[in-house]
Order: structure tokens, then C-alpha cells, then sequence
DNA sequence: TTTCGTGCAAATTGTTTGCAATAGA
DNA sequence: TCTATTGCAAACAATTTGCACGAAA
């Protein structure tokens, strides 16, 4: 269902890039993390965690970089803090996050379609789901708005 | 229609808090920006020229800070680069931008209400459309997608 | 062997904070 | 007067960049 990391790295192969032990380790966590939100600085960890290879942060932000331009990877924004980034594969969701607790939920990309096509002929734009993070209350943030 | 300065300022009034000249020109600002995203540097950067204190561009995110806990200003995110601010009253929107070309567009949330609906009764979260924004590719950037 | 990719350190950008001086109420 | 607010400078967090070395192809 998810991605090997072999699929990551045979991309980039197949884009004439070198494949190094950081790089095989960034793919690495990044297939595994399947369905997070992975930060740079938390693939950063645990790619050091995983390989013996001394690994700086620039080599993730750079790695990131390709493979985002090879069309694996996708980055987005859920409000303050840092980009988030998963596969492509698994954009295919749009995230609610709790402007108060930070909890995050995923609807799926079918689910908005009306929506999107809605937006498309009233504007032109074509709505890119993986990019935009939606904030809100969830229920349990939500004040027991009396006053 | 748009919200006056002295509107502004007479609710920094009304929770007690002083009456500065950079406070006073960053209202003035904020209320002349009417409909635009403003930026943190943009509102110093204006409001220095239309006032004669010196103003520091602490002064200006602790003053937006404190609009905005009064209610009267909101943040959002368009992507990358800096917050924008507006007036809450004109939060009534939802903003829409192109990644390619930084174009935004606005959508009124009364366009959105059963999109919003939809979600709440889904996931339960509550939206705040003020501060989000939903990025895609204007017509004019979008590809001639045939590949 | 030839470049591409790396680590490192320093630069950038956006934002926040500590603190002593200043100026509203 | 009295304390909220300010300017300043320094701290911070996320990300980017220049550069010489080291290692994939």
C-alpha cells in the first residue's frame, strides 16, 4: 500500500541523482512515516537515528527539495510552525488542524470535490488539496460558547 | 462601510490600554489597508510615514497582538512569507492563492457555509476561515495539461 | 576522474523577548 | 505619579546559501 523506500530512491535514480547513504536514510523515514506529518527537523532525527552517516540538516532541507521536485513528496502548512511533508501519494487529504490543542484530521480528497469544482468555476483557480491546511475548533476546543 | 481608525483605537480604549502614537498610526494603517493583505514589515514601513514617532517593528507585532486579542484584527497564512492582517470584520472571506504567480483571490464565506457545514458534521471541527488559505494554480499559471 | 552532494558555518527572514528609559492616564 | 508601552539589541526558529572537501558514477 505505502511506498518502499526503494521506490523513493529508484526515483531519484531514474533522475540521474546520486543516491547517498543521507539520502537513502531521508527516504527511508520518509516512506516509513506513513501518513504523518513529518517535520524537517524531526526527519532530520530520525534519519540519524537510522544510518551511521553523519547527516546535516541543509542535506534534509536539500533532499526534500528533490524529491519534491520529482513529484514524491509534498509540503504543506498547517498554521504556525514548521513545513510539513509527506508523500505525494498520501496528499490525497485535506488537514483540519485545532487552532487551540493542534490536533490534526484528514478528510479525503473525494470528499471536496464538489467543493473544489465549485471554486474552479467561480474563480478559475484549481484548488491543490495537499498545500493548505484548513484550522479550526475541534470539539474538544470548542468553548462552551455561552458568553 | 470600512471600519474607522478611531474605531480601532477607541476599543484599545475600551480594554483599558494606552493611546500611543505608534499604536494610533498602526490603526490608522490597519484601517486604510481596507480589503488588503497586510504584512508586518508593510504596516511599519506605512506607518512610519504617516507618522512622525519612531516606531519599532516590535512595537508592531505586539500592537497586532493585542488587536488581535481584542477581536478586531486576524491573522492567516498564504503559503510561504510573512502573516497578512486584517480587520476581523473583513475576515469574512476566504482566501485563495496561486503557489505559481502569489495571486489571491476571495471568496465570501457565504459561499463556503455548506462546504463548512459539511466538515463540522464530519469531523466535528468548527472552521475558521479567517485563517486559512487555500492555495492552487490560477488560470493563468495553470499548465496546458496535456502531458 | 569528474561532478554532484555533503558538512559546516554563516547569512536570511520572520518573529519574540529582556530591559531600562519614556510617556500616557 | 505609576505602570503600560516603547525602542533597542539580542535571542529565536525555520530555512537557505557559499564553499571547499569527499565520495558516487
Amino acid at each position: 500500500m505505502h511506498l518502499s523506500p526503494d521506490a523513493l530512491v529508484n526515483t531519484l535514480r531514474a533522475e540521474g541523482l546520486r543516491i547517498t547513504k543521507p539520502r537513502r536514510a531521508i527516504c527511508e523515514v520518509i516512506a516509513d512515516g506513513h501518513g504523518n506529518h513529518l517535520t524537517a527537523s524531526g526527519i532530520l532525527q530520525a534519519a540519524r537515528e537510522r544510518s551511521d552517516a553523519k547527516i546535516n540538516q541543509s542535506t534534509v532541507y536539500r533532499t526534500l527539495e528533490v524529491l519534491e521536485e520529482a513529484g514524491m513528496l509534498t509540503h504543506g502548512h498547517l498554521g504556525h510552525g514548521p513545513s510539513v511533508y509527506h508523500l505525494s501519494e498520501e496528499a490525497g487529504h485535506h488537514h483540519v488542524i485545532c487552532d487551540s490543542c493542534g490536533q490534526t484530521v484528514s478528510i479525503a480528497k473525494s470528499e471536496l470535490v464538489d467543493f473544489f469544482s465549485e471554486i474552479t468555476s467561480r474563480t478559475g483557480f484549481i484548488p491543490d488539496p495537499t498545500h493548505f491546511a484548513l484550522s479550526g475548533l475541534c470539539p474538544r476546543c470548542v468553548p462552551t460558547t455561552a458568553s
